[in-house]
DNA sequence: TTGAAAGCGCTAACAA
DNA sequence: TTGTTAGCGCTTTCAA
C-alpha cells in the first residue's frame, strides 16, 4: 500500500509529471480542464505530496525550531503555546529542542536545525551560553535566529525580551511605597549568570537607591530552582535578620519561598510582604494576594514568533531589541 | 557558502561518493586507510550529513511526533519532559503537534505525521475524538501509534494509561474513611465524553457504593476547565446543601476549586476536605494540605515512549494496554 | 500549453 | 575493496 505519487497520478493520465505538478501549484500554463482533471484525479487516489522529497528539492522543510533551556511548568507551556499557534496559522510545523540547560546540547541542537531544514529558530538560551557563536552559521545560511526571554548579552542579534530592570524597579518602588519604613527588603533572583537575573538585580539595586535605601549585595539571594528557594528562604527567616519584605524575579523561585511561607505559618502580607515578576498563573492561585509584575510568557511567545515569520517572510532584515509590555497587576 | 556534501569529499580525494558514503557509515569493506583519509577529510572540511536527504532516501526521519489536545501548565510540561528526553536519549527529534481540542486538527495532525516521515506516533486524544481511524493511515503504513492518557474507547491499540477507576476509588475511599459521616460527598470531573472522565466517574460510584452510600448523579460535576469549575464550586457551595468533602479528578478542576475555596476564606480541611487526583505539583504548592493520588505526567510519558520506541525497534509487536503507577500521597 | 531531463544529497544493489 | 548506476519524489529550466 505504498503513497501514491505524482508519478503515478501521471502514468494514469498519460501525461508528463511535471505537468501534473504544475496543475497541483496551479501554474497559470497548464490548461484549465487539463488542471481540473489532474486535480480531480489526485484527490480520488488520495495523493498527498511527500514531504521529504519537497524538503530535500526546496531545501527547507516549512518548520520551526524552537530551542529552549528547560521545560518546566511556569513560563514554559504559555510560550510554547503562542509560538504553536503562530506557526500553525502559517501553515508551520514546531521541532521542539531541549538544551536541559547543558551549551553542548544546544550546540547540538543548532546543528540540528541546520541539517534539517528549519527555516527559522527561536532560542533562548542556557545558562550557560557566555558566546552564541554555534548559531552563526545558521544566521549565515539564511535561517533566521530570534532570541527571546534569555538572550545573548554582548551579541547583536534579533532579541525579544522581557524588560527586566524597570518590571522590577516597578516591583520593588511598589514594595517601598506600600509599607512603612521595612526594616530589610530581600530579593530572590535566578542564576547569576544569566543577563535576565543581572537586569533584574540591577532594578533591584536602582529601585532602592532611588528611594535613599542602601543596596547590600547580601540581600540578593541567587537560587537556581524553587527547592533552593525554599530553603534559603527558611534559613534566612530563621536567620538574626529575617526580611519584612521580599522582591521574586520570577515564579519558580516564588513557589519555592511560598512553600517555606506556608510551612513557617506566615500570614502575608502581615508577616512578609512579597511582590513578583510573575506569568499571572501563580500568583492567582494562592490564597495571599500577591502583586506581580506581570511578564506574559504568551505575549512574549507572540512577539517572537511574529518577529521570525516576519524575517522569513522578509518584512524585516535589521536587528532589533523588542521588549515586551510588563503591567502590574494587584488583583 | 553552501554546505560541504559527500561529493564534494569524493572530488577531493578522487574517489566515488558511494566510497565516502561507505567510510563514513564504517561499512567493513573500505580499506582501513581509506576510511581514516575519508573521516579526516570529511571532518576537516566540516561535512555534516544532509538530514533531508536522508530522509527522502530512507523515507523515514529520525523523528517521532507528539500529538496533544492541549498545552497547559499541568500534566502536559512532565510528559513532554520525559518523552522529549527519551527522544534524546536514542537521537530522535521531537515534532510536537497541537490539536487545540479539535478533532479536525488532529485529522491534520495525523496526516502531517505521514507525510513528514516520523517514525512512530504518540497521541493523546481531543474531547471529541469518538473514533480514531485517521490514525488506521499510518499504521498500515507501518508507523507505529502509541495512545497515552486520553485513549480511544472502543477500539484497540497501543496504549498507556492512568489507572483512573481504581485511582478514584482510592481516593474516594481515603474521603469515607477519614471523617465521620460526610454529609455530601461531591465528585469534580472534566469533560464527560472522554474515556478517562467515564472512568472516574465509574470509580466514584463503585468506591461510594461499596461504602454503602447512594450515588447520585447530581453529585458529580462536569467541568471543562478551571474556571468553569471555580464557578460551579462557588454557586454549589452557596447552594442549599453544600458538600462536605470533594473529589478532584485532576489538576486542572483542583486548580478552579482551590482558587473558589480562597475567595469564600474556606478552611481546609475543618470547613471541607478535598482529595485529587493530581501530577503532584500543585498540592505541594499550596498551604492546604490535599492528599492525593499522583498520576505522573513524567511516568506516563516515559512509558508512552519507552512503549514506541520499542515498537519501533521491534521488540514489541503487539497490542497492549500499560496501566502506570498511582501511588496515594499524603505529605 | 506540455514534455523531457536534470538534479536536490544520499545510499544500496550490482559490477568489476 | 572500490566504482557504476539508479532512484527516493518532487520541481524547474529548457525545449518543443
Amino acid at each position: 500500500m505504498s503513497r501514491v505519487t505524482i508519478k503515478d497520478i501521471a502514468r494514469v493520465l498519460g501525461v508528463n509529471p511535471s505537468t501534473v505538478s504544475r496543475a497541483l501549484h496551479n501554474h497559470p500554463d497548464v490548461s484549465i480542464e487539463l488542471k481540473a482533471n489532474i486535480k480531480q484525479l489526485a484527490e480520488q487516489m488520495g495523493y498527498k505530496p511527500n514531504q521529504m522529497a519537497i524538503n530535500l528539492r526546496n531545501g527547507k522543510s516549512k518548520t520551526i525550531a524552537l530551542i529552549i533551556p528547560e521545560i518546566s511548568m511556569f513560563f514554559f507551556p504559555s510560550v510554547m503555546k503562542a509560538i504553536e499557534e503562530e506557526a500553525h496559522k502559517r501553515g508551520y510545523n514546531l521541532l521542539v529542542l531541549h538544551s536541559n540547560d547543558d551549551v553542548q546540547r544546544e550546540i547540538q541542537n543548532a546543528e540540528i536545525c541546520a541539517f534539517t531544514g528549519v527555516e527559522g529558530v527561536l532560542v533562548s538560551l542556557t545558562k550557560e551560553s557566555f558566546e552564541t557563536s554555534h548559531f552563526l552559521d545558521l544566521s549565515y545560511s539564511g535561517v533566521p535566529v530570534v532570541y527571546f526571554d534569555k538572550v545573548p548579552n554582548n551579541i547583536q542579534g534579533h532579541k525579544v525580551i522581557v524588560p527586566g530592570k524597570e518590571a522590577t524597579i516597578q516591583a520593588v518602588e511598589y514594595l517601598i511605597q506600600h509599607s512603612e519604613n521595612h526594616q530589610r527588603i530581600c530579593g530572590f533572583f535566578g542564576d547569576p549568570r544569566l543577563s535576565i537575573t543581572q537586569d533584574r538585580v540591577e532594578g533591584f539595586r536602582q529601585a532602592l537607591t532611588q528611594a535613599n535605601r542602601l543596596f547590600y549585595i547580601q540581600d540578593a539571594f541567587f537560587v537556581n530552582n524553587s527547592q533552593k528557594a525554599e530553603e534559603t528562604f527558611l534559613t534566612l527567616w530563621n536567620s538574626a535578620n529575617p526580611p519584612s519584605a521580599l522582591f521574586m524575579m520570577s515564579d519558580e523561585v516564588l513557589a519555592g519561598v511560598i512553600k517555606a511561607t506556608h510551612a513557617l505559618g506566615l500570614n502575608i502580607p502581615q508577616d512578609l510582604q512579597i511582590v513578583a515578576i510573575s506569568d499571572g498563573y501563580l500568583p492567582l492561585l494562592l490564597p495571599q494576594k500577591i502583586p506581580y509584575v506581570e511578564t506574559s510568557g504568551y505575549q512574549l511567545g507572540k512577539t517572537a514568533a511574529f518577529y521570525l515569520f516576519d524575517i522569513i517572510n522578509e518584512k524585516k532584515t535589521e536587528f532589533e531589541t523588542i521588549s515586551i509590555e510588563t503591567p502590574f497587576r494587584n488583583a
